[in-house]
DNA sequence: CGAATACATGAACATATCTTCAGGTATTTG
DNA sequence: CAAATACCTGAAGATATGTTCATGTATTCG
């Protein structure tokens, strides 16, 4: 009994709360396993995105129409350098996709399941 | 023309790309407002909140039943503190709500919504 | 072709963030 | 009451992040 399981991370000096999930590998009823690692990593990296106030800008002016870099950067009176470089993170989360057109880049939001989260959150904090 | 309308933050030598939104004060036809910097801050922090993985962890044990803290550090392997510290950012961001019992402390998620938004993403990046 | 424009990129710097560590408070128990 | 437990908190250190600056590439235009 008692055994943490190799509980390396946990203080120094075992404490004891056994409240419902002592040892997770006894067959127990309420198996409540935490989300993996590796999954929780990937979908923090999601959220992260999404954190930053000039990509949540950028986003909410693609979610009405499409533009190229330098308006953005006019629109949201930033150098161009500094939306490039987060349009490139959206680039790498995917969120947005882009078409050449001459030397003019002109991106837009790659699906609309990207502007119903917006606007679900943009709703939720309305109150 | 081509005013920049005291464009301070662009570059030092003003360029010429007016797709269709030079001047925003033309009360042209497209006129797109970015979100404001207040609400965008404000969202960002919202997301900020749920971009790191142990918090995402966290949330999907408590998606699924009440926990104490010491149980939510052994489920992760992570020391009591470093769980308190997360359980207190998503307690200012009233993602979790908590009752007291004796000397424990048990957490749950504030609403329904949080969990919805949770699943959806969660299900989005299953692909 | 050469200059200007539109955009991208790497390095650097300041700032923010997360875990650990060392305590501190409150409740329970012997 | 004293010790143990459950949780909280501030400071510190390592790491991550965003903007600026300087530069590079590609396209257009004179």
């Amino acid at each position: 009994m008692f055994k943490r399981v190799s509980n390396v991370a946990n203080s120094p000096t075992d404490k004891i709360c056994e409240t419902k999930c002592s040892d997770p590998h006894s067959g127990a009823a309420g198996q409540v396993v935490p989300l993996a690692m590796g999954k929780a990593q990937k979908m923090g990296e999601f959220f992260n995105v999404l954190s930053d106030p000039t990509r949540l800008r950028l986003i909410s002016l693609l979610a009405e129409e499409e533009f190229c870099v330098c308006d953005l950067a006019i629109q949201l009176e930033m150098t161009d350098s500094a939306i490039s470089h987060q349009l490139r993170a959206l680039r790498a989360a995917r969120l947005v996709s882009y078409r050449k057109l001459g030397r003019q880049v002109f991106y837009r939001l790659h699906d609309q399941h990207v502007v119903d989260l917006y606007r679900t959150v943009h709703e939720h904090l309305e109150e």
